[in-house]
DNA sequence: TTGTACGCGTTATCAG
DNA sequence: CTGATAACGCGTACAA
């Protein structure tokens, strides 16, 4: 047997890259028949087969995932977008999104934003270039130009965890202005007439606040103190919250309306350090019901969502978007609920 | 001016793919022109520059990246390998890693390998399919033929968060058996005779557990009783692991071990809840120094790892190897610290 | 069941 | 400073 064609210079580095055209002459088949062995089994021969999955296996073939993409121009790769991954709320809705995605053969292509629309931008624009079959996004703000390129891409485009009448494409969320609307109705129905907040992270934690101060000047005409800290919450800053709330502003009985649940048990700690009771002279909400709210002393009262429900959801409209049929609703609210522990 | 060559049919979708070509086409510059633009402008002509960059806004041009992986043999990818990112600990290391990496313009993919080197082994090879130029593990155990696709594809390997002799190229950790020594050496000098460990999560927890209890028996003849959860930590867990330890085991009075923070601060809390003082009848030691730590009460005494750090040194030394220059070292030990808070 | 030819959108190399 | 041209490694026709 003779050397078809020229030969095909080696690598560049060392011995070697192994591509299917390797695998296929130890196989004694054509680079094809390799793709497709890989591909569909059943549409080769077993004997064939049997050579090529031994080939496979002396040279320890792996695909190369790249070429594959640029030529079938699906690269089974999804991009994710979150503020923060040490935010266990956005960690555990990425945490579900990508197991059910992985499932279909997606990984993850995963980016910290921080809290600034244009560095979101920025990077849109890089994992845009890795030619991702769906993206998903945090929250509902975005710059013009970050829309324009997802429009331009032709992908589904999922926001998650906040909510609007007009998505990019998909949204799955639920509505911050609700959830501190409602907070402020649970706390006047429980009787407080003096209300406090104690505020850190993004601008949706704001925008709950804002919510709740405002129904809360419906129930009671005392001025709502708000404490509000730059960048992430944190238990220290709970505490140095209510530190502030009772030295700073003379609060010194009433609701405390935290943005997280970490802020709260940070409140409740100051609380019980200073002597205060709780709740009967400070009582507190949280925002998450993260798993340590509920075993707290006290159990901490608050603002449940479902997060590895985000998470799903998210990977169902996408996987909806893919299957083609079933288009899938472009808006899904997945709600909240409060909850009602000892601390309020 | 006549159409060069044949016309490019469009693509497949809709209106579509915006190329390099295309670009070139509009700014009167060829696709290479394009191209050196963008890697190197300071190769093309100021004027030229200015009207590919005209086109690049007017089309809306990304770059496809992996086309451009695939001829220049160079990702950018960088994956990591966790085994859950809902676990602040791997979360934190992560994003330091990133952080750091990103600057020189690499991307993460992400995924979470759970517990099982198994699965690991299918996520490297899933992973190494999209041609990182780099991968960093969790852990200095996996299966043998991982280690043989990750020594075949000749690109750096960084193993974080434990330490070893024998890497598969590089190592950032510490050493788990060391800190559960001194641990119990730290405990016995602070004068407890009776100690229990309460434990979660990976196998790492479970050898700082058995090095504690080892090294503890030198010091008292106590037996050590040991409470050990599957699956990971929680504040419930930590209170459940105090309950078994007093309810189940008879233990009235002495210090435990636990295999991270939020399991000592449910047993904290759950010695509290019980009436049993903090630490004069029950101390407590955890593990991670987390944010929290130092602001319950009573702060806890806990094994400082700086987690940010390794993921600094991990991207250091992968940095150190695409340099070529200044060759890594191939084990580096950060070590940990005993932080002595009012929990024992 | 298997193979040939071609294109995916870049970068690298060599000319001009 | 700019342009041809050839890889890069694989999927998708289409043919045998």
């Amino acid at each position: 047997m003779n050397e078809p064609e020229t030969q095909p210079k080696e690598s560049h580095r060392g011995g070697g890259t192994v591509t299917m055209a390797t695998v296929g002459r130890l196989a004694g088949v054509s680079q094809v028949t390799v793709s497709r062995a890989l591909s569909d089994p059943t549409r080769v021969a077993p004997a064939t087969l049997d050579r090529i999955r031994a080939a496979i296996a002396t040279t320890g073939f792996v695909p190369n995932a790249l070429a594959g993409a640029l030529a079938s121009r699906r690269s089974r790769l999804i991009t994710a977008l979150v503020p923060s991954i040490t935010n266990i709320v956005y960690a555990a809705m990425i945490k579900a999104f990508s197991e059910r995605i992985r499932e279909h053969g997606y990984q993850i292509l995963l980016s910290e934003t921080g809290l600034d629309p244009a560095d979101e931008e920025t990077l849109i624009e890089t994992h845009l270039s890795r030619r991702p079959d769906a993206m998903l996004l945090t929250g509902i703000h975005h710059t013009a130009r970050a829309r324009r390129m997802l429009l331009g891409a032709g992908i589904p485009v999922v926001e998650m965890w906040d909510i609007t009448e007009s998505p990019i494409d998909l949204c799955v969320g639920f509505s911050h202005v609700e959830a501190g609307r409602e907070a402020a109705d649970f706390a006047a129905a429980a009787g407080y007439v003096r209300a406090g907040t104690v505020s850190a992270g993004d601008e949706r934690a704001a925008r709950r606040k804002a919510a709740f101060v405002a129904r809360f000047a419906r129930h009671s005409d005392a001025a709502v103190e708000q404490v509000d800290f730059e960048g992430s919450a944190s238990l220290e800053r709970g505490r140095q919250g209510l530190a502030e709330l009772v030295n700073g502003r003379g609060f010194s009985r009433g609701v405390v309306f935290c943005s997280s649940d970490l802020l709260a048990h940070g409140v409740v700690i100051e609380a019980r350090a200073r002597g205060l009771a709780v709740p009967g002279q400070i009582a507190v909400i949280g925002f998450g019901d993260q798993d340590f709210a509920a075993h707290v002393e006290p159990g901490l009262t608050t603002i449940r969502v479902d997060r590895p429900a985000f998470g799903r959801a998210a990977a169902e409209v996408i996987l909806a978007r893919f299957d083609g049929q079933s288009p899938p609703a472009a808006v899904t609210d997945l709600g909240f609920r409060i909850v009602a522990r000892g601390s309020a």
